[in-house]
RNA sequence: GGAGAGAUGCCGGAGCGGUCGAACGGGGCGGUCUCGAAAACCGUUGUCCGAGCAAUCGGACCGAGGGUUCGAAUCCCUCUCUCUCCGCCA
């Protein structure tokens, strides 16, 4: 959530940046944050004045006591009564204040960074660059979803008897494909100093929290109801917050981590015209890339996110785009963010498989993730994360514009790791 | 699943209902000593909220939430979590 602080010192500039998410009545919003605040600190002056007086007198009584002047403290002590009534009237006041700017702070997105176009919606984005050759395929190319069948390497009926539609069951080379691809990527950004983490893929409520997927987007997450927990959407859940609560030093920084894991999305009323084959499933790999660095780095970590991403695109030979979000497309937590999308060139369409964000402290605030500056001030620190990357829509991709008469064709960078080069018609 | 124990600061660990933000030890940081280091010695070492330009002051926090009391880390209740033993088991 957004720093009040921030609110309070620079009304004006949160306003006009939330504007770019074309977010409706923005300005009341924001200034009833800042009147619940004023409410708040109000109330906490006098409560905390009551309660002074009331802990001196009690200091008082005590001292009282013990030099056995007892009547002395008879007569303190009937004064506490009153005072006690008050303290608790206000700390009521006190909570439910706190608690509504809670709730509403919860509710009010990242404020995009300048370079954010303003946008309503996917038409407003603005690509960056272009990358990689488009492959010119024959007119009897066809879609990744019926290569899979004709190749036998990806089963989504097997899938469907054995838990449900979205999520599939990988076989012989196709299995391979997947693990392949996620050591590749592994690889790759252990060479980049990346730190290998494998973290639980069950997550409780306070990391949901802490990540902001809670309490906005607990409808996506599959839930085990028996022990409370949550089956992670992303690696960025648990990578992020095992930084919960924790104060750094500068000399920790930046973190830099990576980590592989299966992502469970429910995506609740999202599945439409163009969802077909591995364009979206529940069940997904992917591996992702966790930053956390001082305010003044993150930008500029922001971009070496992308480039690293944009590498591996590069390394599979996959014609990519870099798009830049614009404020009414962009995540709930987000400041500013890149999509990388593939060319699937028999869909034709373009396929996102990575977002590369940067948080700002909209994270850290409610991580509670802070460092000590150079003079020893506590702030709060930048976290960022991107997908390096998705696997479904990188194999779609990797399937159509690789197909051949002789076969899908594996990317040079990626034979070390699949052991073939070319995945061959069964039969 | 059964039985028991516990939750205190960066860690270990103490804590009669008042003077406890908390003894003591370790660690960290700074310093003295040293060519340097170790050792020794000295000092220092929490977070959040509010007021203030600041020094500083007020409030809160000893797993979480309630209660008793003039006063709770200390007493009572509820919840959560952790650990140990037994059972089961990759």
């Amino acid at each position: 959530m957004l720093q009040l602080s921030v609110i309070r010192e620079q009304r004006e500039g949160v306003i006009s940046a939330l504007k770019k998410r074309r977010i409706p009545n923005i300005e009341q919003t924001i200034d009833q944050v800042l009147t619940l605040d004023q409410d708040r600190r109000r109330t906490q002056q006098e409560h905390d004045e009551l309660l002074a007086e009331s802990n001196r007198i009690a200091r008082e009584i005590g001292e009282l006591m013990k030099s056995g002047r007892k009547e002395e403290a008879e007569a303190r002590r009937a004064r506490t009564s009153d005072l006690k009534q008050r303290v608790a009237a206000l700390s009521d006041t006190l909570t439910r204040t706190a608690n509504s700017l809670q709730q509403l702070l919860y509710q009010i997105p990242n404020a995009p960074h300048n370079d954010v176009p303003d946008g309503a919606g996917p038409d407003d984005n603005v690509v960056v660059h272009q990358r990689g050759s488009i492959p010119e395929l024959p007119g009897t190319a066809v879609p990744h979803w019926d290569l899979i069948k004709q190749y036998d390497i990806i089963d989504f009926d097997l899938g469907v008897k054995l838990t449900g539609a979205g999520f599939p069951v990988y076989k012989g080379k196709g299995a391979k494909l997947q693990r392949a691809l996620i050591n590749f990527f592994l690889d790759a950004a252990a060479k980049k100093g990346y730190a290998e983490i494998q973290p639980p893929i069950l997550v409780n409520e306070a990391s949901g929290y802490g990540t902001g997927q809670l309490p906005d987007k607990e409808g996506q997450m599959y839930r085990v109801d028996a022990d409370n927990l949550y089956l992670i959407p992303t690696a960025e859940v648990p990578i992020t917050n095992l930084y919960r609560d924790v104060i750094l030093t500068e000399r920790d920084l930046p973190i830099r981590n990576a980590g592989y894991t299966p992502c469970f999305r429910r995506e609740a009323g999202s599945w439409g015209a163009h969802v077909r084959g591995l364009n979206r499933l529940h069940q997904f790999d992917k591996v992702e890339i966790v930053h956390i660095t001082r305010p003044e780095d993150s930008y500029k970590e922001h971009e070496e996110m992308v480039a690293h991403a944009e590498s591996l695109l590069d390394a599979l030979e996959l014609p990519y785009r870099r798009v830049l979000l614009c404020g009414g497309d962009m995540g709930f937590n987000a400041a500013k963010c890149y999509d990388l999308e593939v060319f699937a060139a028999a869909q034709k369409r373009w396929l996102e498989v990575s977002s590369v964000s940067n948080f700002e402290t909209f994270q850290a605030n409610r991580l509670k993730l802070r460092y000590k500056d150079g003079k020893g001030k506590t702030q709060l620190l930048h976290t960022l994360n991107g997908s390096a990357l998705a696997l479904p829509r990188v194999v779609a991709a990797l399937l159509e514009n690789n197909q051949g008469p002789k076969g899908i064709r594996i990317p040079a960078a990626l034979v070390p790791y699949t052991g073939f080069d070319i995945i061959e018609r069964n039969g």
